[in-house]
DNA sequence: TACTCATGTAATAATTTTATTACAGGTGTA
DNA sequence: TACACCTGTAATAAAATTATTACATGAGTA
């Protein structure tokens, strides 16, 4: 993985800019775990940990993959993707050009 | 600067995870700025200004200091602090030991 | 069938963040 | 004095994020 726009470093920031969503990259890092199982890990409910799963999946630090289990149940596995970024002055401002301010709204 | 605990963490990802403020990065980083000078450069009001220069201040990524032109203003120069941080999920699961999940209301 | 545990989402509420508007005070210059 | 440009903040509005509640579905087991 390599930040190589200014949007997408933003992205990745606002993924990571949540505790919950730290501690999610912390808990998967150790060992993936199904949706419901970290819910439970992390005292919080599944339509919040969904929101959050969401960020981070969609910044690509985390993927989910569907697996059947021994019981026959279908469960959605989470694992993080490898990530290793440096984070300076001089790296944001030359991402800075490929930066979109204003939250413009995208048409169809 | 180094990153000491999962709170600071979260502190500094925060303070950069908003497009102004990755830009605010970027200008000061080639040149320090006053104030007014740089609302006019981003094209924000001053206030607004305040806020992120606030946010990017309590992180200690950037300091402000006064100073008295020739003219005999007081202006607020303000100057990026330098800073490498890296991000990697190995990091996040040895900071997120101190990280506070739920934001609790400090008291007096 | 009823229970447990997995999946997921829609609707809404609460909270935080972002943005604006309206002030007020200070200094130098025309 | 009036104007220009600097400082700063209080109050409020708008928008985005975070959190909750209520559903609905499917598969194995007692």
């Amino acid at each position: 993985m390599s930040i190589n726009s200014g949007d997408y470093l933003l992205k990745v920031l606002d993924s990571l800019s949540n505790p919950y969503r730290l501690k999610i990259i912390s808990i998967l890092y150790e060992e993936r775990k199904y949706v419901s199982q970290l819910a439970r890990e992390l005292g919080i409910s599944r339509p919040l940990l969904y929101l959050h799963l969401q960020r981070l999946e969609e910044a690509n630090l985390i993927k989910g993959d569907y697996e059947v289990s021994e019981k026959g149940k279908t469960m959605k596995y989470f694992e993080v993707n490898s990530f290793n970024l440096t984070l300076n002055p001089e790296l944001i401002n030359i991402l800075a050009n490929s930066l979109t301010l204003k939250k413009q709204k995208e048409k169809d």
